[in-house]
DNA sequence: GTATTACATTGACAATCATGATTGTTATTG
DNA sequence: CAATAACAATCATGATTGTCAATGTAATAC
């Protein structure tokens, strides 16, 4: 990795013309980066991982209720990140009486982690 | 993936008593989640995110002049999405001469991805 | 019915963000 | 030397962010 290819000298150029002929172009499509980005983002903040991390270790559906202690946040700051995270499509959550499960939607990491890796 | 545990059936509380004992508790450590948010936070722009594409797969050093014109923003902000990506420890530059070139550090991205995974 | 719990939403705030124009810095060309 | 290219840093901007207090909504307990 990082191996130091030709590094096609650079001349400073002649006044008007291009300077480089780019080498290399991305082929992530745009929206699959754009899609990608959108859940990096959602993931871009420490509450929100770890909340992420709670939700997939345990594989099954977790109250908000029991979210709310795990965190030195207040219970809107919280409901505004799983809102977050719902908005990028990693959770959904689950309405029974008067609670809310939280669940991690399955694949919905896949996309970023396997560019990733 | 995604399994229905048992759901301990929630009881409103008496007034006064803790609602939920917290089942699950985040075992990533808590610097260990500010990390890798701090690279996701970084990757959480799509234009970074193409960055980082490009960089990973020359897999060796880009010149910034073969950059600029892969994308439709000025000279500045390139600059100044670049210097996010080395803040997250994500890129590094070298310079020679007039030039810089940039590359991905190795394993930066390996926490994270491994994480997600 | 009333009271209260669980959770979401709204509003407000300071902080951070992405962006471009401008300016600086350094190196190269002539 | 002077001119200019490559890139970074600064400044100003409007937009987005994380946070909490306050409020709203719906369901449960009494």
């Amino acid at each position: 990795m990082s191996v130091d290819l030709e590094l096609s000298p650079k001349r400073k150029r002649p006044a008007g013309e291009r300077c480089c002929e780019p080498v290399v172009y991305p082929d992530v499509a745009r929206d699959h980066a754009l899609r990608m980005a959108e859940v990096a983002k959602a993931l871009g903040d420490p509450i929100r991982l770890q909340l992420v991390d709670v939700l997939r270790k345990h594989a099954g559906k977790v109250c908000v209720c029991e979210l709310v202690p795990l965190f030195e946040i207040s219970q809107p700051t919280l409901s505004h990140h799983l809102k977050k995270l719902r908005d990028a499509g990693i959770v959904d959550s689950e309405r029974r009486g008067l609670w809310a499960y939280y669940y991690v939607i399955p694949d919905s990491l896949k996309e970023l982690s396997t560019w990733l890796s």
